[in-house]
DNA sequence: ATATATTTTTAAAATCATTCTAATTTTTCA
DNA sequence: TGAAAAATTAGAATGATTTTAAAAATATAT
């Protein structure tokens, strides 16, 4: 593995957000590391390729790249923000229920996150 | 609800695929409906934020938009094909485990297609 | 019905994320 | 050391989607 391709993922491994491709360029030019763009991509595509990292797509909102432990995600509806939770496992389970092998599984939980609930109450007394 | 809107609507109701925008301008066509690719966008964003549609999002791929009967997705990691799958429905289970109250959820299944499943296989043999 | 306001549609350009191209640099390792 | 392979670069290209401003259609009030 190359020192950018071991940068970004160690930018991804230990972030807690959910970074876009160019956060993560901004991040890995503020480690002095001269790197462009396209470099971040690159390294992202072949890093999502051997399975190092995974990505995040939700409408409206350019991919977001994130570490491969076990989760899930809660993204508010209004601002399009991303949230980690971890909720109970539901591997066995969903194989059961489906006939072919499955790999994994994404679970999206949609909701108003917290700011907007405050801001849409704050808009409504207008 | 205009014209074009109602079409629309009925366009992605009545079809079993997930159309992507440019295939619902097409079919829109058929239909003898002179609409342009940017109309069809216009109503497909006010459509979705009505909740009368679901968007869904691949990465790779182009959005699509679903019908908003619950179901959830397979999708194949090698080629992207997405399709309906009718799952037991977590709603109450989900909403137990997170404190917050949650709009929907959506759940992708990742798996590869009998078609990649057989090409890999005969690409093995070369 | 008739003028006015509102909404929708259009064509075209603009934007934005991402990928590609071909040249250049860096790394590998014989 | 030097040839071959891999990674990086700058910049153009692509493709999906949005925006713009004008034109057309529809609704509303007179």
């Amino acid at each position: 593995m190359t020192k950018n391709a071991r940068y970004i993922l160690e930018i991804i491994n230990n972030s807690t957000e959910h970074l876009t491709a160019e956060q993560i360029y901004l991040r890995l030019r503020e480690k002095n590391e001269k790197a462009v763009l396209a470099t971040v991509y690159n390294n992202l595509s072949s890093l999502y390729e051997q399975g190092l990292i995974r990505k995040v797509c939700v409408e409206g909102c350019p991919d977001r790249y994130d570490k491969t432990v076990r989760h899930d995600h809660l993204v508010c509806k209004k601002c399009g923000k991303l949230s980690d939770i971890t909720l109970e496992d539901l591997t066995e389970k969903l194989q059961k229920q489906i006939g072919v092998p499955m790999i994994s599984y994404d679970l999206k939980i949609n909701y108003i996150c917290t700011e907007c609930l405050t801001k849409e109450n704050g808009g409504d007394k207008q």
